[in-house]
DNA sequence: AATTGTTGAAAGTCAAAGATAGTCAAAGTC
DNA sequence: GACTTTGACTATCTTTGACTTTCAACAATT
């Protein structure tokens, strides 16, 4: 196993404890007796924000980095989504939303496009009167779920 | 004997006993004595996805290459399914078919979740003449992708 | 007291070196 | 002719280290 495999699930273990972090990358370092910069290389590639996390810094005397899980968010985000979606929604819009919700890591491939599937207007077989209303009952619930 | 079919049976050999096997592609061409892009040949000629079986790899330090089983008879067996649900299908029906796939692990709940979800009463809010063609379609979309 | 250096202790950056795997076409074999 | 073997070249990921930037605390200056 990569050395910076076992530090990513080190810090991921802490972080299924606490929702937020502090560590000293040079302490870090030494505890897997590795170079200082090496931190910096998982956590640019395992904890930057596509992955879910915000970090900040401090340099200095007494400074640290802190890594904090960014989904704590994630269910005000669809509920205000849910609360502002209408009666009606289009598939365009729909998609819309799901590229940004993808973007985000709000949700994965998988359920993208499943969601994407299930809010399609050839899928959505009923009178063309009925598909934006149905399609805005079936995201809506969706994303309810995910919450 | 090829060289190529030592390996494959060598690789089969392991898959047997596992649904999965991590290799060194430069460790496996060390002990059978050949290049390491034999490995990528015997890999893409006798391991790909018509084969049943899926790979992924990595490259750089502890870099490896994963070979697992496809399940095969899912996909054929999700074919039959669509093949055999007609225009319409009630929620009760879907319900049916969702719990069976979930005991035969065919499915995540996750998955099983989503489904449930967009082919409920409540949620397709169209005159009730349409619900349960529109349900069909969904499904059987669903079901396409899954395979 | 307020401002301005000075210094040492962090963390950041970036490119080179190292470690794997992938590609593709030429050569070999049956 | 189709399949297999080989190897040069490429792509990607990880590890390392020299150099840079930032910060806090303290000292010196006004």
């Amino acid at each position: 196993m990569r050395l910076s495999d076992v530090i990513e699930e080190f810090l991921k273990e802490l972080l299924s404890e606490e929702d937020m972090i502090e560590i000293k990358r040079n302490e870090l370092a030494e505890r897997f007796n590795c170079v200082p910069s090496q931190i910096n290389y998982v956590i640019s590639t395992r904890f930057n924000p596509n992955h879910g996390y915000y970090v900040e810094s401090k340099r200095g005397g007494g400074g640290n980095i802190t890594i904090k899980k960014a989904n704590i968010t994630k269910s005000n985000y669809f509920m205000h989504i849910i609360n502002n979606i209408g009666d009606k929604i289009t598939m365009n819009e729909v998609n819309i939303f799901l590229n940004n919700f993808l973007m985000q890591n709000l949700i994965t491939e998988e359920q993208a496009k499943i969601m994407k599937i299930v809010t399609s207007d050839n899928v959505l077989n009923v009178p063309p009167q009925y598909k934006d209303s149905l399609r805005a009952s079936i995201f809506k619930n969706v994303l309810i779920n995910l919450i």
